[in-house]
RNA sequence: GCCCAGGUGGCGAAACUGGCAGACGUACACGCUUCAGGUGCGUGCGACCGCAAGGUCAUGCGGGUUCAACUCCCGCCCUGGGCACCA
């Protein structure tokens, strides 16, 4: 029978449509749920080989979990708000709406074609009211518990669009649209009040099976450190300078103070600075600076003394200058630092540039020796008066103490800012009454409908195109009656993915979220698959919506996602990102096409370790397709005549190592699914056909069944067909993972190798268990081991059992 | 700059807890099969020396620990991901 697969595939997918097989239902007798989730997707407009990658693995597992007798619920659905459909309505008139709407229509065609276990009852579309109406709602009671607020807040301005910009959209400092110098601009906005959770974002990730680089990247974003403020007087001045710093054990060793260039404090001082042009100058200059090129180009320090101010040190009373240089950000700690030349990087090099002194404070050996850079590590301290030759660590709290500085914990995260100024995004339901203040809109009136409009072009205040609605705008205030307006920024596409694992599980609920019986049966959820370049974000924010609900008391758990696996990224075949812009992007349509689902799924498993990611080859599929050609053939030919049915037992040697094999191979496969080794999954039961073709006749009715069920989670579609072909008459998808014989699987007899001098010489089979002794005296007889011994006495040996000997002389 | 990964044959890769480096697959070469081939089957395939047996070298670079290092430690180089308004 050649392999055809389209014939087959598309029949197969009729099939376990009409039987439902893959409808998650709420219970199920006996078995437990497993909630099985993979990143949704935007719906950028055709799904490309990434898409393939990450869902072909994912479904590997969830495929795998159902044989294991658990009610699989593997949902799929559509991120649908966000920046994309705005820039196709700006650019070529199609509203925002309808080109999502026909996007996902194309890509859910393009996912039905994978074959995968989705529960298409249950797909998820972000933009459309009956979901957005949930942010909404957990936005107002964020509100209630004073988690969401509006401040100011610096954003990148376009100023001849005006418009606030994305860095992305502001690279370089240049708009992307028009090409105007991008400025600094503050805006009102509203933020959530992430940081309030700090903490518990952070000690829950212990309890997580999470991969440890992502915990890691959460660690260092939150990026808790314990320190102190300490008070820095302004001479002859009430007005003081604080600063927040984790090493108060080389206060004595500050030279100067820094202030970012936003610093409030700059603007009280102003008359008293006398190089006021050069100061307002450089504050001028770093506005047209993004966040990230401050960050980036620190290399080369700048910065502005500023003359006629000068502080005194609350430890030593030295008197000492301050600066102001973009190095330090406004938004972390108090926007000022103590510059510690001896001991910081940043402060030696500015130092170095700026000819300020460096006084080392402490050392290694309780002397003073002449730095070349600065020393981080411990040590005792010098220069410091009575606190001399103390370790460092211990004249830190002296210190702090001494002056009466409070400790401080400080973290690097910010709270979480999430208005837009766009229109396709979730409205954020506020209005503003000259009466009545910023009133939130009653929870009776939601959803608070994204109204359509023509022009999706900023309104040129800087506020979003709904602002152009006067429809939408203007409305009654809510609790005076009297004529109001209406907040206009958009939510983050951020939120939206906030929470949608809870969606799933009860997505046509209109009266609340979800069902509280039906998150009980389902959440949290037990594996989540996706991107690394989620690792901070979006994890993040979901850890941070979950606990939130769990504090309000619709969520039993604090952890939305207990176990969390990432796929890598596929490389376009130049060794570039795969992107449109690039022309790139492979189409797995057309592959789908000539090869099949099968073929796709099975050489996308194996090209590579499934968070390892690779460089697409497209000839490379031949492989995949030769083997499930092999595979159809091998069972196109099986004899199940009678001689198959009736024998039981082994009757040969070559007939007990094919069995060894199989067994060998049903361990391995499972194992490495678990471990979302996809690739040497493969490879073993390509390892597997090569024998069983070696052994072709030997292959009874028992152990082909073993053998389909073990690749259904890779060839789901060929397996099913010669499933079906050799006699089955129900799903192979019903039948459980096979067990393998503990007994079976262990080679009689090892191959152990010998080694002279940590060089491997020789090589002698012997039987599993062999003592010392007994290999010694075997593995000393050997001609070929004589040889390199030779007369003299062995110094050591070696013995690691049934593995190795190594003799050394 | 900061945080996190990774670097192994022509190519994709594998290697348990420190124990045969290169499984499996591709590409290539040769042979058989075929009217034909992006067919099927077989053999070979890290580099160097050698007719061979075998030997030496080899996992980004430089050092170290060990009987033994792709694996552990120290220093460096390169590539990729993230850095808060792309999702």
């Amino acid at each position: 029978m050649p392999y055809n697969h389209k014939k087959i595939e598309a029949k197969w997918q009729k099939y376990w449509k009409q039987k439902k097989l893959f409808t998650a239902k709420d219970s199920v007798n006996g078995k437990k749920n497993y909630y099985h989730l993979t990143m949704f997707l935007y719906p950028s407009g055709n799904a490309h080989i990434g898409h393939w990658y990450n869902f072909a693995g994912a479904d590997v597992f969830a495929r795998f979990k159902m044989m294991e007798g658990y009610n699989v619920m593997s949902p799929t659905g559509f991120d649908a708000f966000g920046l994309p459909a705005e820039n196709a309505a700006i650019q070529h008139g199609v509203p925002p709406e309808k080109w999502t709407l026909s996007n996902i229509k194309t890509m859910t065609k393009q996912l039905e074609s994978m074959g995968n276990i989705y529960d298409w009852s249950r797909v998820i579309i972000t933009c459309l009211p009956e979901y957005y109406k949930w942010n909404q709602w957990i936005f107002l009671q964020m509100y209630k518990k004073g988690l969401a607020y509006r401040k100011k807040v610096a954003a990148n301005w376009c100023p001849s669009c005006k418009t606030v910009l994305a860095n992305e959209q502001a690279e370089g400092g240049k708009c992307n649209r028009c090409g105007s110098s991008v400025e600094q601009k503050e805006v009102t906005q509203w933020l959530l009040k992430i940081t309030a959770y700090a903490d518990r974002l952070l000690e829950d990730l212990e309890t997580l099976d999470w991969p440890e680089r992502t915990k890691s990247m959460q660690k260092n974003w939150i990026g808790r450190s314990e320190g102190a403020e300490l008070e820095f007087p302004i001479e002859d001045s009430e007005l003081k300078i604080t600063v927040f710093t984790t090493r108060a054990d080389t206060l004595s060793g500050v030279t100067y103070l820094v202030l970012a260039p936003e610093h409030p404090l700059l603007k009280i001082l102003d008359a008293r600075i006398r190089n006021k042009n050069s100061v307002r100058d450089y504050i001028e200059g770093s506005k047209h600076k993004t966040e990230l090129d401050r960050m980036t180009n620190v290399k080369e320090k700048t910065g502005v003394e500023l003359q006629g101010i000068k502080v005194i040190n609350p430890f030593n009373k030295k008197i000492i200058p301050v600066w102001m240089s973009d190095y330090v950000l406004g938004g972390y700690g108090t926007g000022a630092v103590m510059a510690v030349p001896a001991h910081d990087d940043r402060d030696f090099e500015f130092a170095k540039k700026f000819e300020l002194p460096i006084i080392q404070v402490i050392s290694e050996n309780g002397k003073t020796n002449k730095l070349e850079t600065a020393y981080l590590e411990d040590g005792v301290m010098v220069n410091s008066g009575e606190l001399d030759n103390l370790p460092n660590n211990i004249a830190k709290d002296r210190i702090i103490e001494s002056i009466g500085a409070k400790k401080k914990v400080n973290y690097k995260f910010r709270d979480w800012l999430i208005s837009r100024q766009r229109y396709w995004g979730a409205p954020i339901p506020m209005i503003y009454c000259k009466e009545c203040g910023t009133v939130p809109v009653p929870e009776r009136d939601l959803p608070v409908v994204l109204p359509k409009i023509k022009d999706y072009l900023p309104d040129g205040l800087g506020r979003s195109p709904l602002a152009k609605s006067e429809k939408f705008l203007k409305v009654r205030c809510p609790e005076c009656g009297a004529m109001a307006e209406r907040e206009t920024d958009t939510m983050d596409t951020f939120v939206d993915s906030s929470w949608y694992y809870l969606r799933y599980v009860d997505p046509k609920n209109k009266k609340v979220f979800a069902d509280s019986n039906k998150i009980k049966d389902w959440l949290p959820v037990k594996m989540y698959v996706g991107g690394p370049e989620h690792a901070v974000m979006h994890l993040l924010y979901a850890r941070f919506f979950t606990k939130f609900l769990y504090d309000e008391g619709y969520l039993d758990f604090k952890e939305p996602f207990l176990s969390l696996r990432h796929q890598g990224m596929i490389i376009g075949p130049d060794g570039q990102k795969m992107s449109k812009s690039r022309g790139n992007v492979i189409d797995p349509d057309a592959l789908v096409e000539k090869f099949g689902a099968d073929s796709m799924r099975v050489y996308l498993c194996f090209m590579a370790e499934y968070s390892q990611g690779g460089t697409w080859d497209p000839t490379g599929i031949l492989g995949a397709y030769r083997f499930l050609n092999r595979v159809c053939d091998l069972f196109s030919k099986l004899d199940l005549g009678k001689k198959i049915k009736t024998e039981n037992g082994f009757n040969s040697k070559e007939h007990k190592d094919l069995n060894r094999i199989l067994h060998k191979t049903i361990k391995k496969v499972g194992e490495d699914i678990v471990d979302f080794k996809f690739n040497t999954a493969i490879s073993s039961l390509m390892i597997l056909l090569n024998e069983t073709e070696k052994r072709r006749g030997l292959l009874n009715k028992n152990m082909a069944d073993i053998f389909l069920k073990i690749i259904v989670p890779f060839a789901p579609h060929l397996a099913e067909e010669l499933w079906q072909k050799i006699g089955n008459k129900k799903s192979v998808h019903l039948e459980s993972w096979p067990e393998f014989n503990k007994h079976l699987i262990e080679d009689e007899e090892i191959e152990l190798l010998i080694q002279v001098n940590g060089k491997l010489r020789d090589k002698v089979m012997i039987h599993r268990g062999a003592s010392q002794g007994e290999t010694e005296k075997l593995v000393l007889a050997r001609e070929r081991v004589k040889e390199f011994v030779g007369t003299g006495k062995p110094k050591k040996i070696i013995f690691v059992q049934d593995r190795l000997i190594n003799i050394v002389l």
